[in-house]
RNA sequence: GCCGAUGUAGCUUAGUGGCAAAGCAGUGGUUUCGUAAACCACCGACGGCAGUUCGAUUCUGCCCAUCGGCUCCA
């Protein structure tokens, strides 16, 4: 059984029911895609959700017809009448004879009273179809061949699998997925939040702090041990620095711009141009470099207002940078270096990263010497560390060559974060340069590089990868202890203060309530440890050890903390 | 920005052209309990602005925000 052939005749399926139910349909393009296919299209009327079943239940229909599909080359002529009333068809069309090598004849599939202009492949005929391993899952707007100059049409999406028991696997990883929304995780353990008069923009609660904070706290320990050094830079410029840096020109419509005094002011989208000044305030030698400039910095991006997402897409975050000042001939090995830091931090989350390195886009800046030469240092530094990449051509930033890390989720979705990027156009722009050790002045070369990408997706990515369950170090509440009785208190109080002491976030989970009650809010606040105490422990001098739904038994209190210095570094002797 | 949908209490949901219902959470009390929800009471909401109407949370329009896509992502 070939699945992509049975996608593909389903999309063909699809656009006959409509065909059916809906005369004067305008179809676009209908092809497989990951986990199903979809069809785009004019319609007469626009669609709503319940529509799909009436349309779904066509398709059954037809697919219990045993419909035929046929394959027939015919003439460019009888294609263009068959096509007559299909304005998007004879459009492509038009552009399958336009190429070099046009051919004589065209390839379309006959299925029944539905005719498509398309290459295959597809089923012989319709009785291969499983009935109950598809679902027509959305409706959703696209634009025409992609472009957004170009009408909107109407895209319907179907899933389909080789038997109903596939189909409600990939419907049960779903629902699983949808429990691990990092909004709804956000809200749920009061880590963050999004508000109405800031949208794009998270308001991080205390607990969400912790996490930034601790985030944070690693992530300075790790530049320090790597030469950086941490710099902070204004939040709001003058737009003249993003017109010289070309920012301006390529991306004005996403940055935020205010008025004082006459003169117009930004926010910055990005913190490089004014990481050049720092640079540039002294006399720089060769000696100094490569000289690391590291930011923490609050950037502000007007993206399309459709495109914000929670954490993942934002209008404000907070983007772990760093500037690289260099000589031409340290960017290999500082990329490996570089490369070997983003390898440490993403093993550290068991993040497996996989890297694309783009190159030039349609609208650079720069010479193509300089570019080809930019593109070469990077490719090398890739394959001399051994790492397997993805070239992703034409995607470069329009100042260089970049190398994008890549992860996936636990659910398998891919979301970019790190990002390492060469850049000779700015030194030149802001006339950067060192001295030699002849003497002479000398151009340097940037690289741009930010290992979580945004603190902001890195926490939603994280938090989704581990369902909500931070590691000891990152969770905002590492331990509660929790007495079963009033007259537990006192004991509770002993164990909070000793704990407490070596750095240890913790709370008595004193509440009038069950013992119960309060495990069960433990476990969906993610606690890592539990510890119940009651007559037992106290007989025994100890506590009781609840983690991750396990009960580990009664332990000591100075053994508990010993297994927890093995898992956190951070606990105070 | 574009296409489509959604918006009721802190959260999850019910409901109506005529006093808006519940569970959880919160507050006060009772209970002091051994590993995923004790009991009682109380507090608390129709996204915003117009319009239609005797009367709008409900109908209409506009706006805002959110969700699913498209496009974009320095």
């Amino acid at each position: 059984m070939d699945l992509n052939k049975i996608r593909h005749s389903l999309a063909h399926i699809l656009a006959h029911a409509i065909q059916d139910l809906y005369p004067g349909t305008k179809f676009g393009i209908g092809p497989v895609i990951e986990n199903g296919f979809y069809y785009d299209l004019d319609l007469p009327k626009s669609l709503i959700p319940e529509d799909l079943l009436k349309i779904e239940k066509r398709m059954r229909e037809l697919i219990k017809q045993n419909i035929i599909f046929k394959k027939n080359l015919i003439s460019k002529d009888s294609a263009k009448k068959i096509f007559k009333n299909q304005p998007y068809k004879l459009e492509l069309l038009k552009e399958f004879y336009s190429g070099h090598r046009a051919p004589d004849k065209v390839s379309v599939y006959v299925s029944g009273e539905f005719t498509d202009f398309c290459k295959g492949n597809h089923i012989n005929s319709t009785k291969e179809i499983p009935l109950d391993a598809f679902k027509l899952t959305k409706v959703a707007g696209a634009y025409w061949r992609g472009s957004e100059k170009n009408p909107m049409l109407t895209r319907i999406y179907g899933i389909a699998f080789s038997s109903k028991k596939e189909l409600s696997e990939y419907l049960n990883l779903e629902a699983e997925a949808e429990k691990r929304d990092h909004r709804k995780l956000g809200e749920k353990l009061d880590l963050f939040s999004f508000q109405e008069i800031a949208p794009g923009a998270a308001f991080w609660h205390p607990k969400g702090m912790i996490i930034v904070k601790e985030l944070e706290k690693w992530w300075r320990k790790k530049h320090e041990d790597s030469g950086y050094l941490e710099t902070s830079t204004p939040i709001m410029v003058k737009k003249s620095l993003f017109e010289k840096s070309g920012h301006w020109e390529h991306y004005r419509k996403n940055i935020f711009t205010l008025e004082i005094e006459g003169e117009t002011y930004a926010l910055k989208p990005m913190n490089c141009p004014e990481s050049t000044y720092i640079y540039s305030s002294r006399i720089r030698s060769y000696k100094d470099l490569p000289l690391k400039f590291s930011e923490i910095g609050r950037l502000f991006r007007n993206e399309l207002s459709g495109t914000i997402s929670g954490l993942f897409r934002v209008h404000q975050l907070t983007m772990d940078d760093a500037h690289i000042y260099l000589r031409e001939n340290q960017i290999q090995s500082e990329t490996k270096n570089l490369l070997k830091l983003v390898k440490d931090f993403y093993r550290m989350f068991g993040f497996k990263p996989e890297f694309k390195l783009a190159t030039r886009p349609e609208d650079f800046m720069g010479s193509i010497s300089l570019w080809k030469k930019a593109e070469k240092s990077l490719s090398l530094a890739l394959k001399q560390s051994k790492i397997k990449y993805e070239l992703k051509s034409k995607d470069g930033a329009f100042y260089g060559p970049k190398i994008d890390i890549y992860t996936k989720d636990s659910l398998k979705r891919s979301w970019q974060l790190a990002t390492i990027q060469l850049d000779f156009q700015l030194p030149e722009r802001f006339n950067l340069h060192y001295i030699d050790e002849k003497g002479k002045k000398r151009r340097p070369v940037i690289i741009h590089r930010a290992i979580f990408g945004s603190f902001e997706r890195f926490i939603g990515v994280l938090l989704e990868h581990l369902a909500g369950s931070l590691p000891f170090w990152l969770a905002p509440e590492q331990i509660w202890i929790i007495p079963i009785a009033k007259r537990h208190q006192q004991y509770a109080k002993k164990i909070h203060l000793e704990l407490k002491n070596h750095n240890l976030r913790i709370k008595i989970k004193s509440d009038q309530e069950t013992v119960s009650k309060k495990i069960r809010e433990g476990e969906i606040q993610k606690i890592p440890y539990l510890l119940v105490v009651g007559d037992e422990e106290i007989k025994n001098n100890g506590v009781r050890i609840r983690s991750k739904n396990k009960d580990l038994g009664l332990m000591n209190l100075g053994n508990f903390l010993e297994e927890l210095k093995k898992i956190d570094k951070n606990i105070k002797e």
